[in-house]
DNA sequence: ACAATGTTTAAAATCATTCTAAACTACTTG
DNA sequence: CAAGTAGTTTAGAATGATTTTAAACATTGT
């Protein structure tokens, strides 16, 4: 991804395209679907030498989900996610390196699902589909 | 809910009756499906009259939750929820008052679900179905 | 260049939760 | 019923993720 085509995505969200914006945009939009928290992209972007604070990783987070760049998810181990994906879709959760897989809307079917309460409507369905080692077995009933 | 099998549940599960637990397990054990976070059960038990530290409530949570008596639900707002309800299970979430409500495992069929990535075996699998109040519109694409 | 507005940041605040260590209570033994 | 021991409760401090504040700084339009 060029330095221009970031510059005109910021644009087109009506953010300014700052010496921050423009680093964290091209990290995450580089084509590739990404799931991060605010301190993993912290990390990331400390680790190309690019000094930003957290504050604005979370202000640059939450503009660009406001956008509609990002979504967040929650519910996944302490910390808010934010993801590149923005179709709606599910989620593999590796609980031993708290590493999330998308899966897509598409490749997975409810059915049965019981009537929405009077007065209510489904606004959204998350599956997450937590994931181990298959080394390290769950303890069975009898032993 | 006697006073005297509440006791006997928390001597069964090697928990001493004390006041506190006898307060809290008598509140949640009455033999309907509860969802609390340490915060509303602190808040019921204060209604009652009875005053026991937010720590208590805490240390209660997860000893009730080591020996099998609830379920720690994840994912749900910013709080950790209690479940006495420990089938497994899924739920509605009403985002417009909080509320969970419970839908059996084996009212919702989830199909052709992709295979686990090499080494990784399936360890539970959560469905959240978000609800919000009919009148409450979601924003659509015209408008 | 100038003003206006948007952005970044360090530091403080917030909120749920956990930890610490001291006071207290329940259970056991004599 | 002591007295001892182990388990429990609690206030208050600590933690960790996130948000807020308000002042410095950067970008944009004129
Ligand atoms: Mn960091
Ligand atoms: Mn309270
Ligand atoms: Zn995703
Ligand atoms: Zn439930």
């Amino acid at each position: 991804m060029t330095a221009n085509s970031t510059t005109d995505l910021l644009r087109e969200h009506n953010l300014r395209p700052t010496r921050q914006r423009m680093a964290l945009a091209a990290l995450l939009f580089d084509g590739t679907a990404r799931h991060v928290t605010a301190e993993s992209l912290h990390d990331q972007v400390k680790d190309m030498g690019i000094t930003l604070s957290l504050a604005t990783i979370y202000n640059t987070l939450h503009q660009f989900t406001n956008v509609g760049l990002l979504k967040e998810i929650k519910g996944i181990g302490d910390a808010k996610w934010f993801d590149t994906n923005i179709d709606q879709h599910h989620h593999f959760f590796d609980i031993s390196n708290d590493h999330l897989i998308d899966i897509p809307a598409s490749s997975i079917t409810i059915s049965h699902l019981p009537a929405s309460p009077d007065g209510k409507v489904i606004d959204g369905v998350d599956v997450i589909v937590r994931l181990s080692d298959k080394s390290s077995q769950k303890p069975s009933g009898k032993n």
